[in-house]
DNA sequence: ACTACTCTTTACCAACCAGTCAAAGAAATA
DNA sequence: TATTTCTTTGACTGGTTGGTAAAGAGTAGT
């Protein structure tokens, strides 16, 4: 057995990387569509082909996935706001936010549905993420976007609510996804329409 | 016994209604905070402080609760889209679905939390309300609001995304309401700041 | 009072839930 | 090869789930 060490912690092996990377994998899956409450152990261990003990070896219980699952989401989740610079032009900065931000919608809508379904349920698992690390990053980004208000850079807006309807124009797409597939008129691609709208949402708004 | 028919159906007593309605109350706090598969009926038996069975002697069983507060809700659902006034000034029609829209966030937030968990877990019970009903409707206003658009009235916009991103705006102040209180500095309200917020982004979005 | 009906509860069940455990099976090491 | 460690599983447990059966309590008409 190798001795490698990383920190406090043994190297994984092989195996277990790759048996908990398919954990994840299927959990993601069963927690995104029913919520935490309404996954059950079996469906995880069916949706990646192990026994529900032989989950369990892995993980410690079903909380311990979960956690395992929001902690490696939230990393990702500050991301694009925090690449928004103060010194770049402000209407591009946002501009630049809002494409991340769809972006990430549309190639993990997933992540997106998992961390819907925890906020919608109370938010009882991030609730200290929300009220620390993701407050602090956004009064920051706040504080930003208001100095270029008063320079005269954008147009008179308040930034909460700003980001609020980044936020939730572009989970909308990933979180509604079945809705907005029904509505549209077929073959029409969400994600396209919704750059282009946006764009011209936020240069008009925006625009002093 | 009273012989009361309405129609095909007896009318329900007096203890049948205000049962019912303690039942579905309870049922509609439970659903939305834990989505369907998360709810227990001992959950909403206790809410209402009823016995299960009692519970189960009003409705034939979880589904049948479940389905009965959808089907109150998505006739309300509709409403405010349905009352944009093709022959009404464009701009002002459209402020007045934002306004109504927001109201119903702030008033029903429960019900929106419903409908958020039912599109969330993939609309498998509603599906044939948004691909008939819903999308009926939006085809209708869709196509009055490019009339507006080639007009000349407002400026040009896709008239889907236009209303997805009135649904993601108002749903979001409603269905993500503990994040934004979280972040949002104490003491202030939610739903002021959003309405001020959105009657400048669409204004000044749609102003030609 | 009796009767007929509505409402409520206690006791219960089979299926399912998260999680345990001992032991068998594979891999890696020596 | 023998041995140690890592991986996997079948069988099980105690608790919870949605739902039922049947009997009791309440209520109104006669």
């Amino acid at each position: 057995m190798c001795a490698n060490r990383v920190g406090e912690h043994k190297q994984e092996t092989r195996i277990q990387a790759k048996n908990r990377a398919a954990i994840k994998r299927a959990a993601l899956k069963v927690f995104s569509e029913n919520g935490f409450l309404g996954s059950t152990l079996d469906q995880i261990a069916a949706a990646c082909s192990m026994s529900k003990p032989n989950v369990l070896y892995y993980f410690s219980g079903k909380e311990a996935i979960h956690r395992a699952l929001l902690e490696e989401l939230l990393d990702n989740w500050l991301a694009p706001l925090r690449h928004m610079d103060p010194d770049g032009e402000p209407i591009s900065e946002i501009l630049a936010y809002v494409d991340r931000k769809l972006q990430m919608a549309q190639e993990f809508p997933m992540e997106s549905r998992l961390f819907a379904n925890e906020i919608l349920q109370g938010a009882p698992r991030i609730e200290d993420f929300i009220r620390h690390d993701l407050k602090d990053l956004v009064d920051e980004k706040a504080a930003v976007i208001s100095g270029w208000v008063e320079a005269g850079k954008i147009a008179q807006v308040d930034p909460y609510h700003l980001i609020f309807s980044i936020w939730a124009m572009t989970q909308h797409y990933a979180d509604f996804e079945i809705q907005v597939r029904l509505i549209l008129p077929d073959g029409t691609d969400p994600y396209e329409g919704a750059s282009t709208y946006l764009h011209t949402l936020f240069v008009s708004l925006l625009t002093p």
